[in-house]
DNA sequence: TAAGTATGTTAAG
DNA sequence: TTAACCTACTTAC
């Protein structure tokens, strides 16, 4: 479920074993070499930058990780030595417990000029705090692009993938095709809180889930139009066909810049605009 | 039980 | 542009 919540909720999980000495090892195989010369080594922390993963080791020694689509990290209870996966990439043990890693995009081993050549090609990042959309409102005030392909560039904006894309713009109504600069300093600002309300909330809650109470769509509710008791995940993401719960409508999904797009075009005014 | 699909990115071609 | 990564969940049979 790797979207910036998941990343920064599997950082938070590390810190278990900071300052401990791991045995690092590779049943796959493709970071043998890494994992041999880090076993001994301190673990220091944990840190999370969009969807990108930094494990410190010390002596300024860095495992960068990119979960993908497939990567998973499973966690296993203190004691606990099951048999290694063959799969597993990156397995680390310690008195704590025992972490898996299996099928990420990335799994290397890097130095701090690399790190920092990686932050520097990712964007702001709502989980971040020292973060701002003041640094990127120069740039979205003169840019072309549609909102919905600028929410998932991720050397714009960190973190945000194709659920809370679908459902930020939702939320606060917005076509996903207007340009960057025509979307207000004060909506790009809604549009920042919201991120940040809605990753944290997923950090806090352990998945993403968008329909909580105290996060209603801002869309007015007619009142013929019921909630179900139990809310789904999601407002519009992978519920194409199914009635807006705000307008009944059904909600649509369309292919854009190569991936689902999920929306409402009642609700976030897509017929009375282009598609 | 099998088949299909997905919250993403990289590198090969 | 396409294959690779090779998990976990949902749906079909």
């Amino acid at each position: 479920m790797p979207e910036g919540d998941s990343i920064k909720r599997i950082a938070n999980a590390w810190s278990d074993f900071t300052d401990e000495r791991l045995i690092l090892t590779s049943p796959q195989g493709r970071f043998s070499g890494e994992a041999a010369r880090l076993t001994g080594s301190k673990f220091t922390s944990a840190e999370a930058h969009g969807k990108h993963l930094f494990l410190e080791f010390e002596h300024q020694q860095f495992i960068h990780v990119h979960l993908g689509l497939y990567g998973r990290f499973l966690w296993h209870k203190r004691g606990a030595t099951p048999e290694p996966k063959p799969t597993t990439r990156l397995r680390a043990v310690h008195e704590a417990g025992m972490v898996e890693l299996s099928g990420p995009t990335v799994c290397e081993l890097i130095t701090p000029a690399r790190k920092q050549l990686i932050h520097a090609r990712l964007g702001i990042d709502p989980l971040r705090p020292q973060d701002s959309i003041k640094t990127l409102l120069p740039w979205l005030q003169k840019s072309s692009w549609p909102i919905g392909k600028t929410l998932m560039e991720q050397s714009k904006i960190a973190g945000i993938g194709n659920v809370y894309r679908a459902e930020i713009l939702f939320m606060l109504g917005v076509n996903p095709w207007i340009a960057n600069k025509d979307v207000s300093k004060d909506n790009w600002n809604n549009i920042w809180l919201l991120s940040q309300e809605l990753l944290s909330n997923g950090v806090t809650v352990g998945h993403i889930k968008t329909t909580t109470p105290n996060l209603p769509p801002p869309v007015t509710l007619p009142p013929t139009v019921t909630l179900p008791t139990v809310m789904p995940q999601a407002y519009v993401y992978m519920r194409t066909g199914e009635p807006c719960f705000s307008c009944s409508t059904p909600i649509e999904m369309v292919e854009f810049y190569s991936r689902r797009l999920y929306y409402c075009p009642n609700c976030q005014n897509v017929k009375t605009l282009n598609v």
